[in-house]
DNA sequence: AATGGTGTAGTGGTTAAACCAATTGGTATC
DNA sequence: GATACCAATTGGTTTAACCACTACACCATT
């Protein structure tokens, strides 16, 4: 027998142990979204522990959005959508410096591809859509304003065009932690031409159902602002 | 004016605005990760609450892995890493049920760039750390043993390659989404030579430094697991 | 010098009790 | 039926006390 036979021995604290129990009962579904939980007095009760220690571990699954408490009324299994179980995540990574450029690099393995899937896979409705926020876009930079939010919507609907969820999700995600460097680059007036030529290449290769063309238009789009970005660094 | 002139007011709770505080300090880097907080009793008189109140904060907060409290020693700003920092999105993920299909598909589009970037990148000591894992994979499914570790080894290899680190976490994301359902996939037998042969081809192009035939090999792989997947659910 | 034992101070963890704030449901009035 | 009022219930916060653990200092033994 060596010293490596020895494991540290992990201490268990009460409320971690409560949040342990609530997430299982929620992974087993026997408490689904939308259930009421007992109350705070009756729970804690039951659960054999003081009702500080029970709040504790609520305000770990709170914080997660795994439940919501409403005071007057009580306290239930949250129905949060993917969205809003996400962004705790978002708030806590925008506390962290990350490598802008890994992050842009992963926009550019990533993007050409989902642009080709657009161009199968998008309905009429979602070239609307496309069509409809890049003409809010240049109407905006005609009149000098800005366009961060319309470049953020554009790309959104390419991955709403794919139709698949976890891709817009995904989108979402990069897209917060790039946060504010894309809105500054945005700000300066010349590069919202830059900005809604490349929108508009990419928009016309989706339109003709080309996937190469959306593909590299996509390509060229990205890598034309990551380097303009990383120039600003 | 008009009744959509008037907003619903939306009530702050103290612990709440604890949580928006020390989240912005820390944003801010005037809190910075390995930082202590002083005493909880110290802290909660300056913020003028009581140490309950405090404490709840605090407990969003390390459910979020912002901080980590040490009893008998203090309360610290957390020093996790990526993967420390996604592992509450990962549990709270794995009590929801999503559309496998999106996320096999959403492998579609991206593992196949993916494995085409580390065909460019990929440095000698990833191509035997590919090997060294195919090797034990190949092991394993000959001594009929279960290879769930080494399928996502290989995968995790190949994201590594590509050299960025945001790649490497998005893979990790996909895989802890999927979860059992692959694990469940690969428990029955002849599908691990499927895997193996599938990881073969992929690791002979990045080896060749042939970016085409990585991309197509691995979207291959990728297809045929992701059929295999949806027949059995 | 290295190891083990003890004590103290400080810090987080839990409990108990009280009070405050918000919501909901029931009842009375018009 | 609509509105107002009230009581009960529920979550939110505070105060106080005690428990459990850690870090550190000091001393004794080998």
């Amino acid at each position: 027998m060596t010293e490596s036979d020895f494991v540290r021995v992990k201490r268990s604290r009460v409320h971690e142990d409560i949040v342990q129990q609530m997430t299982q009962l929620i992974k087993d579904g026997k408490l689904r979204p939308g259930d009421k939980l007992p109350p705070e007095r009756e729970l804690a009760e039951t659960l054999g522990v003081s009702r500080p220690t029970l709040r504790n571990a609520l305000r770990v699954l709170e914080g997660l959005r795994m439940i919501e408490s409403r005071q007057g009324d009580g306290t239930y299994v949250s129905q949060a959508n993917f969205e809003q179980l996400v962004a705790p995540l978002a708030a806590v990574l925008s506390t962290r410096a990350f490598l802008v450029k890994d992050i842009l690099e992963l926009r550019q393995i990533i993007e050409p591809p989902i642009a080709e899937r657009a161009a199968l896979k998008a309905r009429p409705e979602d070239i609307e859509e496309l069509e409809s926020i890049l003409a809010v876009q240049a109407k905006k930079a005609g009149e000098g304003l800005e366009t961060a939010e319309e470049d953020t919507r554009f790309h959104y609907a390419i991955a709403e065009a794919t139709g698949n969820q976890m891709v817009v999700h995904l989108i979402d995600l990069v897209m917060s932690l790039l946060g504010e460097v894309r809105a500054s680059w945005l700000q300066v007036p010349d590069r919202r031409e830059v900005s809604l030529a490349g929108h508009r290449a990419i928009l016309n290769a989706i339109k003709a159902r080309d996937q190469a063309a959306a593909s590299q238009t996509m390509k060229e789009h990205i890598e034309r602002i990551g380097q303009a970005i990383e120039t600003q660094l």
